[in-house]
DNA sequence: AACTATTTATAAGA
DNA sequence: TTCTTATAAATAGTT
């Protein structure tokens, strides 16, 4: 008879966790595809850079990027230790927080001279606090470790810094007569998970 | 009539890139949401890792992540860096173009012992490093190359200006330094015009 | 892996 | 930007 469904079609769900691991399997291997396309999709229609990653039961990891993941993968991170670029300066101070004290040198002086120090130092206040926390964490990151144990992660780390301020402080030189407007991506979200003092936006994802 | 449609409803769409810029600023916006979200059902239906960064146009990263964002793509680099050790060493390098190899600085010292340096190096290389290490010395500063063109030289002077920088600014902070204040106003910051020769996009206005 | 019946996402328009 | 609506696309349950 006519009347006659052959499926009962996509029905309802609730999203929770699916326990039948069989049935969790399928639709994680479905899903997956569904939002490794549509990202796909975006990357096409809106020019973007978009990666994915997902990590299956077994660790395995799986992932879409445009133009690759690791590119979206390192810019993101890079953006993620370099969120307080304008205060890069302190950020490496605080939060290497070494004890020598030197003499001037050719950078100090073309920061004290060109660089409207008073600005400067009224941020470095709360810089000071933030580097604080820092301390305390004692985790990873070059920020927060001696030269002497530096690895490569934290070296790679460290260049992005690095070139990040470079980029500051020479547009800042060159430029110092600008109406300050900057303020980086705010991002929408980020939850705070990393050093302490790096705080970041919270999200959802929604 | 009845047969009046208030809208033609959805309109299959070529997959390519949306010319138009406030159409396309509108999809982008819609189809990060349902990215989001379809990364955070799968998320939560199948209980994985999941991570999304996407890059709005203004350069600012959008991510949703679970547990966090952080906690996926540092996983992910993880990966990545555990799957070719060996390669990782040779990043800055290998990024730069290793052109150049010259020694000076405390810093170097240290990147040779504590990063196994000699496995980086390969014997073309080392051979370079010597028939360059005093050429290095006169040459344009750090600051003045493109980055595509640091070499392992150009990090460790960037290096050592960055340690006198941070000394010299430790040093400085810490004689006019008191504490207190706060404040919320904007990040009043350095401009990020890119200086010349520096390829790397941070800026972008929002 | 294929197949539907449905649910869900979304292009247009307001 | 948010809502509405008609339609395109994704997918849950089945084979």
């Amino acid at each position: 008879m006519e009347g006659e469904k052959k499926t009962k079609g996509r029905q309802k769900i609730e999203i929770k966790k699916i326990e039948n691991d069989s049935e969790r399997q399928v639709t994680f291997s479905k899903r997956k595809s569904g939002v490794f396309k549509k990202a796909s999709e975006m990357a096409t229609l809106c020019s973007k850079e978009v990666g994915v990653v997902v990590f299956s039961e077994s660790g395995k990891p799986f992932s879409y990027g445009n133009p690759s993941i690791e590119s979206v993968a390192h810019r993101f991170i890079q953006q993620q230790q370099n969120q307080n670029q304008n205060d890069d300066a302190h950020f490496m101070i605080e939060a290497h927080h070494q004890e020598r004290v030197d003499g001037m040198s050719r950078m100090h002086n073309e920061l004290e001279s060109q660089l409207e120090v008073d600005r400067l130092r009224s941020k470095e206040l709360r810089e000071r606090e933030r580097a604080k926390a820092s301390e305390d964490h004692g985790g990873p990151g070059w920020w927060n470790q001696p030269i002497e144990e530096l690895d490569l992660a934290g070296l790679k780390q460290m260049y992005a810094s690095f070139e990040r301020l470079h980029n500051d402080l020479f547009s800042y030189l060159s430029n110092t007569t600008s109406a300050g407007s900057s303020s980086s991506g705010g991002t929408a979200g980020i939850p705070s998970a990393l050093p302490p003092g790096f705080g970041y936006g919270s999200n959802d994802g929604r």
